[in-house]
This record gives structure tokens, C-alpha cells and sequence, in this order.
RNA sequence: CGGGGUGUGGCUCAGUUGGCUAGAGUGCUUGGUUUGGGACCAAGAGGCCGUGGGUUCGAGUCCCACCACCCCGACCA
């Protein structure tokens, strides 16, 4: 390619209101233009490498067996009712109407479309398992778009879809996927951690992020050093440490209790560490059931855990009015004598490592000491709802530390969920009619690319690895000397020729211009043909990830590079 | 959706208490001088100052409404 003739620019400023690096870079060098909020122009270097991202994942995929298809676009908004997903898909839905007055969603995920498309066919145990994939534009409408290509509201994804006879099939596929999932990001330069995550409201044990560790991400993560145990911070768990157990139970007593509605006004008061007190906090379920989270207090509740140890779609926290409305008093809430039948109380597994807590009584100005689980009050689940905090231990005793990464993909247990709702069944050795369990897996391609930018960059500009480059060579004629001009346009026919991917700077510009303009765009390789090396027969080759020049023989440089 | 901010040639920005023909740099075009890390000189093109209304003799500037974009938060199968 002439870059004389290449469509879009660099540019020398920073756009103003971009704020990742990979925004600022792939704009400047003439990767990508902005449209509107969250929508993106891919220009032709920005295509090259997309689709380089593309053909890495097609590779991996049809690797392990899956098969590439195409939905539409439009998904019709039956489909979608049928999983009850019109209003809870996580993502707001984007609805069109064609002339006829149908409805159509804006696809945002394809489980509808592809359960329809393969209940299409009489499918029998000796078809199973396949696995379909796609690569193909997901509209979300984000409530806020952020980042440039690193939350988008319309990008393209890949997403596979697989169906399976048992759980202990897809446990097969799913180790399969990681595995490619691994080999595929490797191949792009990115080192990626699989974290455990939250599944939504499908539930199930089997759920992993692919993330890239970076300060620019916004997955929070706990893992060991060792990387034995990761997890997202909405599902880590962590191991409770014991406190005073040996100390034998003291009588319940209600003492008078002049303070601030905080936790540390109760430990300044009472002269009681802050895990000696237990923190109550009151949630109101989407249906307006009163949740109390009772937990030791130097905890924070989890709320995600909660939900899912309450069974709820989301919680909220009650208002003061609703607090008195179960009996209790704000700042001064406590699970001893709490009436049931109002309020569902759920205990944090932190409520066994302490003896003789300290809590409100329910009444302003009021606070219990030597207060016990079993003893003086009882909790209608115990589970573990609490947020695990950098410092803390993993279950298996190692200390965890808190990273935050971009998430770039995504294995999912599906399980019956979708099968069922739609009604989608195989036949089964017994002749019989049998619901398919279900995985999927998800790439972003625009967030891939700029993830890659954001981790191979320097001052100068990006440092693309080879396998997503645009091209591999970029070609540099430095002044307008005719022979040097001749030499360069036979060495680019000729590096054509030998196959590989080179992008000419043919343009009449100053030795400032393009040195920097190829810094920026950020080729592996750079070749620079001018008048003080020609007369010695030799080019000038760079790496763009090293300082070191070398001086080749023109000759054989196209074998060379 | 709550809070904050910004809208002026392609880009980055200036524009005074309201005042005359709206500026600079960069980029673009043309001519010339240059040619190893964003060169220099000269000439030129390019703007309903986000949109609509209002106040005023007069609005980029003041007032109202709306829209768009950005940041923080909420949200994110």
C-alpha cells in the first residue's frame, strides 16, 4: 500500500476529550475516527488489524471443532419474549419496527437466535455436541459509552454457542475453549488471567473473564500470587479469620449508648475493636421484601453475593422510614428479637469466628454486648455475603492481592436456561425428548484491539506485535534524490512480490514527518532507504520494539525481513 | 438517570465591562528555498461562533429552552 494513497491521516494532536492511551494513539495515527458517542469508523489501518484479530480467533476456533455462521441483525422480538429477556437483558434493548409494524431487537447477544436456528432441525445425541460461532455487530446500549474502543455501544463480537447431551460434555467443551481462549490471546501479544465471575441470573459454577491486567480496566480482581486462585471481586470468596473463640460467652447485657449512627462511634464508645461489632444493613428486594445483611464489622456486604443467597433480581438499601417500619431504629439496628415474619435476615459466615459481639438494641441510644449467634438470636440463612478485600486470605490460607483488567472475553455456562425457556430439545438414546445444555463464548474485537494498544505502546506511539499488524513493513524513501526514488520503488515491488505486507511512504514529505508519522503508526519493521546508505548499496532496518539500526545489503533485505 | 464540564475553520485553542471586517498555531492548496527526528518564506482557500428563541441601536459574549459531546457516579448477559 502507497500510504500516498492511504485513506485517513495521522495527526499531530492529542484529540482533547480522550482519555485512554490506546484512544489517543489509534486516533492520531488513523486507526479509527469517532462518530457518536460509543460508535466507531474503522478506517483501513484500523480494518487491517481487526480483521488480523479475526482471522487469529477463526483459526483457534475451527481448531477445536466449532463451526462459523451468520445471524441476523435483526432478531425478532418473539424470540426474545420467550426468555423473558425484553426488559432483563442486563443491556438495554434497541427495538426497530419494519413497514409492517413487526418488531425487531438490535441483537446484543444471539442465545434466542441460535436456539431458534438449531430447534429448526431434528437433531439427535449422535449430532451432539457442536459448537456455532459468529462474528457479527452486537448493539448495547450502554448508559454511558467510555474509554474509545474500550466500551463501545456497537462492536463486533464473537460469540459461540454450544449444545450438549450432559453437563459433563459441555465440562469438555468448556476446558476447550479456555484452552483456545489462551492460545488465541497469546497469539496477539496479551497475557491474560481467567477470573472467576458472576453468571447473572442464570447461575452455575462455570463462568470466566478473560482479563489483561491494567490500570485502565474496570474488572476488579483478587488473585494469590501464584495465580492458584483468581476471582472477579463481586464472587471472591476469602477465608474468615478467627477472633476470640477461646473466650468463653459472657451474659447478654443492654447498655445505654449516646452515639454517632457509625460503626466506629460504636467502637469508641464500647472500647471494642471493630470486628467485635456486628454491622446490620437493611435491603429492600425489586418485589419490597426487607433483606437485614448481618456481618462482622470490620466487613463490607457484598450485595451481589446477597442477591444471590436471597434468590433476588436486585437490591436497594431501605430508607430510614422503612427501617422503622420493622421495628428498629437507624444507626442502632441489631438481630436480637428482630420480628421474622418482616424481615428476612441473612448471616455473613463471619458471625462464627468472634464470641461476645456488640450490636444495636433496636432502640435509639441502645446497644447489646456479649451478644451470640444460636444464643440470643438466629439468622434465616447463613451464607457467605461479604466483599473480599486485598490483605485477605484465600481458602487455601494464601494472601490475596487486588488487580484490575480490561475484560476481553468471556466463557459462560448456560446450562438448561435458554433450552428450556425456548423449549429446544434433541432426542436421546431412549428415543426420547431431552432439553440441550448449553455454554457460550464471547470475544470483543474493537476492545481486544485497543487492549493490545494500551499494553504494546510507547511515547513515540504503538508497537504493534506481528501477528495483528497491520502490515509488517513499513517502507521509508528519505529525500527526493532520483536514484534513491527508484531504489525504493523497486524494493517495494519487490518486497511485494516476495509476499509481505509493506505500507510505502512515498510521500513527499520531510525526514521529520515520516520518521515520526512511523513511530506512531507502529509497524514491526521499518526500512529506510536514502541517499547516505544507497551509495554502499545498503537500507537502514528497525525494529520497531528495538533502538539497534542495521545496515543491509538491498540486495537481500526482502529475504531478510 | 444524578453531579460536574465543554461546544468558535479539519485539529488544538484565544476572543476584554456586549461595539466596527472573528483571531492564532497546526493542517490543506499554490510557488520558491530546504531535506536524517514534526524546516523556512510568500500567497491563498476554509467559520450562520451547537440549535432555537429572547434582551439590545448592536450578541461569539447577557438570559431562557433544547441538542450534542466529555468526565465522576449509578449501570454493565
Amino acid at each position: 500500500m502507497r500510504q500516498s494513497k492511504l485513506f485517513g491521516k495521522t495527526q499531530k494532536e492529542t484529540p482533547s476529550d480522550a482519555v485512554a492511551e490506546s484512544q489517543k494513539l489509534l486516533h492520531r495515527a488513523g486507526y479509527v475516527r469517532d462518530s457518536v458517542a460509543g460508535r466507531y469508523y474503522f478506517l483501513p489501518l484500523g480494518m487491517r488489524v481487526h480483521e488480523k484479530i479475526e482471522k487469529i480467533i477463526r483459526e483457534e476456533m475451527d481448531r477445536t471443532g466449532a463451526e462459523q455462521i451468520l445471524t441476523p441483525t435483526l432478531h425478532q422480538l418473539e424470540l426474545w419474549k420467550e426468555t423473558n429477556r425484553t426488559d432483563t437483558a442486563g443491556f438495554e434493548l434497541m427495538k426497530v419496527k419494519d413497514r409492517n409494524g413487526a418488531e425487531f431487537a438490535l441483537g446484543g447477544t444471539a442465545e434466542e437466535m441460535i436456539v431458534d436456528v438449531v430447534r429448526k432441525f431434528n437433531i439427535s445425541y449422535k449430532d451432539l455436541p457442536f459448537n456455532i460461532y459468529q462474528f457479527s455487530n452486537k448493539f448495547r446500549d450502554e448508559m454511558r459509552a467510555r474509554g474509545g474502543l474500550l466500551r463501545t455501544r456497537e462492536f463486533i463480537m464473537k460469540d459461540a454457542y454450544s449444545f450438549h447431551e450432559t453437563e459433563a460434555d459441555f465440562k469438555k467443551e468448556y476446558e476447550k475453549m479456555w484452552k483456545a481462549y489462551e492460545t488465541i490471546f497469546a497469539r496477539m501479544g496479551l497475557k491474560t488471567v481467567a477470573i472467576e465471575s458472576d453468571n447473572g441470573y442464570i447461575g452455575g459454577e462455570y463462568c470466566h473473564e478473560f482479563i489483561v491486567e491494567s490500570a485502565s480496566g474496570e474488572s476488579k480482581a483478587l488473585t494469590t500470587e501464584d495465580g492458584t486462585y483468581a476471582a472477579h471481586e463481586e464472587v471472591a470468596k476469602f477465608k474468615r479469620d478467627n477472633k476470640n473463640l477461646d473466650e468463653s460467652l459472657g451474659g447478654m447485657i443492654e447498655v445505654e449508648a449516646k452515639r454517632e449512627n457509625t460503626m466506629q462511634a460504636g467502637v469508641e464508645l464500647h472500647k471494642l475493636p471493630l470486628w467485635q461489632q456486628i454491622k446490620n444493613v437493611l435491603f429492600v428486594t425489586e418485589k419490597g421484601r426487607f433483606i437485614l445483611a448481618v456481618i462482622r464489622g470490620d466487613l463490607a456486604v457484598n450485595e451481589l453475593k446477597l442477591v444471590h443467597a436471597v434468590g433476588a433480581l436486585i437490591l436497594r438499601a431501605a430508607t430510614d422510614e422503612e427501617i422503622r417500619s420493622i421495628g428498629t431504629e437507624p444507626g442502632f439496628i441489631g438481630p436480637v428479637g428482630l420480628d421474622h415474619k418482616k424481615v428476612t435476615v441473612v448471616g455473613d459466615l463471619s458471625l462464627r469466628t468472634a464470641v461476645n459481639f456488640c450490636t444495636g438494641a433496636n432502640k435509639q441510644y441502645c446497644d447489646l454486648q456479649n451478644v451470640n449467634i444460636d444464643r440470643d438470636f438466629n439468622v434465616d440463612k447463613e451464607a457467605d455475603i461479604a466483599l473480599a478485600e486485598a490483605g485477605f486470605l484465600s481458602e487455601s490460607g494464601k494472601e490475596l492481592r487486588e488487580i484490575k483488567g480490561i475484560e476481553v472475553g468471556n466463557i459462560f455456562q448456560l446450562g438448561y436456561h435458554y433450552s428450556k425457556l425456548m423449549n429446544a430439545t434433541f432426542t436421546g438414546k431412549d428415543g426420547k425428548e431431552e432439553f440441550y445444555y448449553m455454554g457460550c463464548y464471547g470475544i470483543g474485537l474493537g476492545r481486544t484491539m485497543a487492549t493490545i494498544v494500551e499494553m504494546h505502546n510507547d511515547e513515540k506511539g504503538i508497537i504493534w506485535p506481528e501477528a495483528v499488524a497491520p502490515f509488517q513493513v513499513h517502507l521509508l524513501t528519505l529525500g527526493e534524490d532520483e536514484k534513491v526514488m527508484k531504489a525504493s520503488e523497486q524494493l517495494y515491488e519487490e518486497l511485494l512480490a516476495a509476499g509481505i505486507e509493506v505500507l510505502f511512504d512515498d510521500r513527499d514529505l520531510s525526514a521529520g514527518i515520516k520518521l515520526k508519522d512511523s513511530d506512531l503508526i507502529g509497524l514491526p519493521k521499518r526500512i529506510v532507504v536514502s541517499t547516505k546508505t544507497l551509495e554502499q548499496n545498503k537500507v537502514e532496518l528497525k525494529l520497531r520494539s528495538e533502538d539497534e539500526i542495521e545496515l543491509v545489503d538491498i540486495s537481500s533485505i526482502a529475504k531478510k525481513v
